[in-house]
DNA sequence: GTCTATATTCCGATAGAC
DNA sequence: GTCTATCGGAATATAGAC
């Protein structure tokens, strides 16, 4: 039995569940502390304010969700295995934390140049060895053309849209969630094809 | 001189501008009101309250934005051509509306079935159609067998991602608006480029 | 540490003069 | 129609008992 959960970690995944799904400005405190099955004072002795716990949350989500992207693709591997991996790892990486995206989009939106600094820490994230990477390889003659920017839009447009759109598209289809992750369970492999085949020489 | 703008309108034009950048829950009738550069009581002797000016801007930004889609899709034309003109005519369109696809998501998000009953009334986007088109060149032998979802995902992401990452885009590649916008109008032939060859037998 | 009760702040909304 | 002033409720935050 784990049933020793401290009150500190009970708010920690209230505090996650609310803010994720509705945001710093949606989000209410009193939502907080009900889901916790505490109430707000106690919200308050341990983090101070909503800005903090707002925080708090946010860093470990945006850290546990960004740095896993550069990781891969700063990685050994050939460009090609680096997209395999990447689309394979991600969308494996959101379903199981399917609010996220559109949460981190939203902290995008709002403040980007100290989301920028939050996340990444002074510097911009690492993307310079990647572009490098593929720069020599369609000098090499391995892939077409290609600006490195395009490709990496390509790439996280195509795994991660859909993940924004979900709800839409679980309205729409009248899918439930399980079966909306099998649709994407075969993105796994139908993604990196398509990139690939659209660079391949 | 068209100086003869009316309180409505300037009202509308400064609600427009705070709800797409701030959203339902961030915006503040005191924000509207400073932008319109009048004051908040006469927000409210126009539209009533809040909901209703929000409702206003809600239905307008996304009867400009969703039908449209479906227009393209829906006529006589071939799959391929269809999708060379709705990634062309998309483009274009949310390049002069850069905060419209986020604005459109989130309320997604807020209630999704509202939206849907809000947006296509009762029913539901009459995508049959489309989906009737690609199963039968399919059969014909024209295109590769692919699910529809998985093509109109595919498609909706390629286009409309990027916009929803450009703050984060131009921050990191140090880019201004106008470069961002080329960058997107190189799309509009290679989104169609890369989704054809992809099906395309 | 946890609670109840209360203070404080913010914001949407209204009253009423002009 | 437009303004100033103000109300009233909701949400954050604190005080203080246990």
């Amino acid at each position: 039995m784990k049933k020793d959960v401290t009150t500190e970690e009970k708010i920690l995944t209230a505090a996650r569940k609310v803010f994720l799904t509705r945001g710093m400005d949606g989000a209410r405190m009193q939502d907080i502390a009900d889901e916790a099955g505490i109430n707000k004072a106690l919200l308050h002795y341990y983090f101070r304010n909503k800005d903090q716990l707002f925080e708090k949350i946010f860093l470990e989500v945006a850290h546990a969700f960004l740095p896993r992207i550069l990781g891969i693709l700063q990685s050994e591997s050939t460009l090609f295995e680096k997209i395999e991996r990447f689309c394979n790892e991600y969308i494996s990486q959101v379903i199981n934390t399917p609010y996220v995206p559109i949460f981190i989009l939203n902290e995008i939106n709002r403040q980007p140049q100290a989301f920028l600094k939050k996340v990444f820490g002074t510097n911009k994230p690492p993307v310079e060895k990647l572009i490098a990477q593929i720069n020599k390889e369609t000098k090499a003659g391995i892939i077409k053309p290609i600006e490195p920017l395009q490709l990496l839009m390509n790439t996280l447009s195509l795994c991660l849209f859909p993940f924004l759109v979900a709800p839409m598209i679980q309205l729409v289809t009248g899918m439930n969630t399980k079966q909306f992750n099998s649709i994407m369970e075969k993105r796994k492999k139908e993604v990196p094809k398509m990139i690939i085949a659209s660079i391949k020489k």
